[in-house]
DNA sequence: CTAGTCACG
DNA sequence: ACGTACGTGACTAGC
């Protein structure tokens, strides 16, 4: 038996809508309720194997149906912009699906639907009828089913409704189902129905006189009477309602079901879409790539040495550009992929180290000539190709396609090609998936492959990113902070840190014999054992099993973080063990234990440096994470301790003080910030003095940190709300520290609205040295995205401009250590600060260069001050 | 693979 | 009325 699937466009697609949480893909395009749809539909055909589907959409917009009846629409809230923008999408993505879309003027989706759910029916098709929209359970009958799908966190169900489930549900059969519609009305879809019936009177009569036309036969018996008086003088509005209420059967709809035919779902054009619109989890549903993509060099493979002398030999000369990617795994080089012209790609393999010793100073000094060098990934590839910072003809592709958007979550070949070339190419995934690199990965086609792209995308692009660069005024930027910064960012990952292995086992093992005792103390607290570290176990044992209040804030239970906890620890002794419990376990697990896992065979941990990561411009920190090594208490302070120079080696550590506020103060021309720190004082001090009132020698410490508070907020994009829950004030309080505080600093007022009409007239936001931010949220229709928009359009300005600083300064100090010819090598950035590891004859001259360097890194109207330390570890350098 | 929690600036 | 501070990454549990 055939079977048919109708689905009902509008109405799915609002539910998915609704559903999930609002994505985008590259583009700033709204993707979350196609992709819902998408994941309903297959979801649907999985289950139910159908031959035949189309979808129907309505021509106008579904919010005001029944436009014949004008005067009762309104009570829907209009279509969000949204979901607006994804109708067309939808199509166009059913279009690429080669699925049929069936809609026609002056009918709705479920005239439609109606319609060819009963052509089926004569066909003797089986029929299934997807609609988020319980109108339609009228057409169920003993073939048709009615399928509405439910989208919950938890995933998604669907209610199943033949005729028999109608009467099951509804106590009426899908036929009466119209009749008792009209008679309560529904408001969503504008029908009036009869004042004064509801549900419940309704269903009532329908169960006593069987339909709408039977009632009003027999006005005289109904009961109560002013059931029979509304009815009575109402029944052109009873039986207008019925007639909106009625799907219509009988569209002319010239289709026919063999134009519905399931063919080809998944082909080069639905691959295409799908992955313009970044929905990555339904790719696996093409099976294995076939595309043909549109970019296809040539690809040479060369083994011997004389095929590689002759590369270098004779395709080398005569080019002033080349794009390159070192094919290497754990420090090992297996070979090179170049690219030297839009077709050609070469593949170089079977390296020996004279070969490779060759090749690189071919390459180094080809650069020095003039040529021009494009890598994906540059970082990486010093390793291997021993390039620094003067050479100005090699450029990182990655990182100024980072530059021009820093929103994406990756800089990968295919990421880059799909942005400047508008290519569809097939991922490093698609292409490997999880296959190891090795010796026999050369003689394999799509590992050529790979390593084409990798060479050839880079050297595509490379020209055209530049001019994009010089066309937004951040060529400079580029040139002169990113680059360097590569070089760098490599030098301290080389250089690594070196960690006492010992001094963590110890601290563990310390950490582990406190643990153990809360735990004993916790489970019997609680009476029974449990999993501590389960925050819905948790959640459960205090609230429910211990009563304790707290009650419920995240979807999936109780919340048990640090705020909650806190409110009530002086309620029951367990909460106060479960808070040290908490700050001991994640101490031993990510510090203590954790650490030791990177720790290399010199004893030291080479940790990875992000470039291209942050929306804001900062560097982030990986595998593991050296920016977030515990620092605020004591205990895990302790940790830092662990980290040791070199013997004959100190720690020299300087951080900028209060950097952002002296960025603030020098952006926004605030005369009365700046003069605060032209005369050296206390920042907190003077902006507690100012709002509260007082003179400068009153102010209390509580004073000083709110004010402080009150600074961070500034920084952060300020918010009374934010600021209450920070102070545990009232929101009342925190907008009069707010007032006070701009009245005191009116420029930084103008300067924060600035920036947000900046953001909105240009959709990005810039730093002092042109770095961009783009702030898609201000465009947004939801209240809570734009005003987060507006506090990032506030930020971002002021913390990127602080990680322009300290990328200035960090070059700068490697550049000169390395200069001068001292040993004293930059190991870590923590945001705000610099690690030296001095030697310690050369210590003074190591401040002297971190104090001129760092302090001079940027021309502001006011000075940037540092603190400077030495120690023999880290928590002794700090 | 996501959510919750918590470490840092 | 909406329901929050800005920027990150690692670990654990539980699907």
């Amino acid at each position: 038996m055939k079977k048919i699937l109708l689905i009902d466009g509008h109405s799915i697609l609002n539910r998915a809508f609704y559903g999930l949480p609002d994505l985008t893909n590259y583009e700033g395009l709204h993707t979350n309720a196609v992709l819902g749809f998408l994941n309903i539909i297959f979801k649907i055909m999985d289950e139910e194997k159908p031959d035949h589907m189309c979808v129907a959409f309505d021509v106008h917009e579904p919010t005001f149906r029944h436009l014949k009846y004008s005067a009762y629409k309104g009570t829907r809230k209009p279509m969000p912009e949204e979901l607006r923008e994804q109708v067309p999408l939808m199509k166009e993505v059913l279009t690429a699906m080669h699925v049929t879309i069936v809609e026609k003027g002056g009918y709705e989706a479920d005239d439609i639907i109606g319609t060819i759910s009963r052509m089926a029916e004569r066909n003797g098709y089986a029929t299934v009828i997807v609609s988020g929209d319980r109108d339609l359970l009228q057409l169920a009958t003993d073939t048709i089913l009615v399928r509405i799908p439910k989208t919950k966190a938890s995933g998604t169900t669907i209610e199943n409704y033949y005729a028999k489930d109608v009467v099951e549900a509804y106590g009426v059969t899908p036929v009466q189902f119209i009749d008792m519609k009209g008679l309560m009305g529904d408001t969503s879809d504008n029908i009036p129905g009869v004042p004064g019936i509801g549900e419940k009177t309704a269903a009532k009569l329908m169960i006593e006189y069987g339909s709408m036309e039977n009632i009003l036969d027999h006005l005289d018996t109904v009961k109560p009477p002013r059931v029979q008086k509304n009815l009575t003088e109402n029944m052109d509005l009873a039986v207008m309602s019925k007639d909106l209420a009625t799907i219509k059967l009988d569209c002319e709809l010239d289709i026919s079901l063999d134009e519905m035919t399931i063919e080809s779902l998944f082909n080069d054009d639905s691959y295409k879409i799908f992955k313009r619109l970044g929905f990555n989890s339904l790719l696996k549903k093409f099976g294995t790539v076939t595309e043909t993509a549109e970019i296809d060099p040539v690809i040479t493979l060369l083994e011997t040495t004389e095929q590689i002398d002759g590369f270098l030999a004779d395709k080398m000369k005569n080019i002033d550009k080349i794009g390159l990617y070192p094919i290497w795994k754990d420090g090992t080089l297996f070979g090179l992929s170049a690219a030297i012209s839009d077709k050609e790609v070469y593949i170089l393999s079977n390296l020996n180290g004279m070969e490779h010793d060759r090749l690189t100073e071919n390459i180094v000094s080809a650069t020095r000539n003039g040529m021009q060098i494009d890598i994906l990934d540059l970082k990486e590839a010093l390793s291997v190709f021993p390039f620094d910072e003067s050479d100005t003809k090699v450029h990182d592709i990655g990182v100024a396609a980072y530059l021009l958007n820093p929103m994406e979550d990756v800089y990968s070949y295919d990421a880059v090609a799909r942005d400047y070339l508008g290519a569809t190419l097939p991922s490093e995934k698609e292409l490997v998936g999880k296959d190891e690199l090795n010796l026999f990965s050369f003689a394999n086609e799509t590992f050529q492959k790979l390593f084409a792209y990798k060479a050839l995308i880079p050297y595509l692009v490379g020209d055209l990113l530049m001019e994009h660069l010089e066309k937004q005024e951040m060529f400079t930027l580029y040139n002169e902070i990113e680059m360097p910064t590569v070089y760098t960012l490599y030098d301290m990952e080389h250089r690594g840190i070196r960690v006492d292995r010992k001094a963590l086992d110890d601290y563990s093992v310390k950490l582990q014999s406190r643990i153990d005792d809360l735990h004993t103390d916790i489970i019997g607290y609680a009476g029974k054992e449990f999993n501590i570290n389960s925050p819905k176990q948790l959640g459960v044992i205090l609230f429910e099993d211990m009563g304790l209040s707290g009650g419920k804030k995240t979807k999936t239970g109780y919340s048990t973080s640090v705020d909650v906890l806190e409110k009530i620890k002086n309620d029951h002794p367990i909460i106060p063990a479960i808070l040290e419990y908490r700050q001991l376990t994640k101490l031993n697990s990510t510090y203590a234990q954790g650490l030791t896992a990177y720790i290399s065979e010199d004893g030291r941990i080479h940790g990875t440096f992000n470039q291209t990561i942050t929306a804001t411009g900062r560097i982030s920190s990986t595998d593991p994470n050296l920016q977030n090594i515990p620092m605020k208490l004591e205990l895990g302070r302790l940790i830092r301790k662990a980290f040791i120079p070199e013997d004959g080696y100190v720690f020299v550590d300087a951080d900028y003080s209060q950097i952002e506020l002296r960025v603030l103060a020098h952006l926004s021309g605030d005369q009365v910030m700046q003069n605060a720190f032209l005369n050296h004082v206390d920042i907190h001090a003077t902006t507690a003095s100012e709002v509260f009132d007082v003179p400068i020698d009153q102010v209390t410490s509580l004073q000083r940190r709110n004010a402080k508070a009150v600074n961070f907020g500034i920084v952060y994009g300020i918010s009374a709300f934010g600021l209450s829950e920070d102070l545990g004030i009232s929101r009342k309080e925190a907008a009069d520290y707010i007032e006070k505080y701009f009245a005191t600093y009116k420029n930084i007022k103008s300067f924060l609205d600035r920036q947000v009409e900046e953001a909105k007239a240009d959709g990005v936001v810039r730093t002092m040295f042109g770095r961009i931010r783009p702030v898609p949220e201000l465009r947004s229709s939801n209240f809570m995205t734009r005003s987060f928009g507006e506090r990032v359009a506030m930020n971002s300005p002021i913390q990127g401009t602080a990680a322009d600083i300290i990328k200035i300064a960090m070059f700068r100090v490697n550049m000169e250590l390395k200069k001068r010819g001292l040993k004293s090598r930059l190991i870590l950035q923590i945001h705000d600060e610099l690690l030296v590891e001095t030697a310690k004859d050369e210590i003074d001259i190591v401040k002297e260069i971190m104090e001129k360097e760092m302090m001079g890194a940027a021309d502001m109207a006011v000075p940037l001050e540092i603190g400077i330390s030495e120690g023999d570890n880290w928590y002794d350098a700090k």
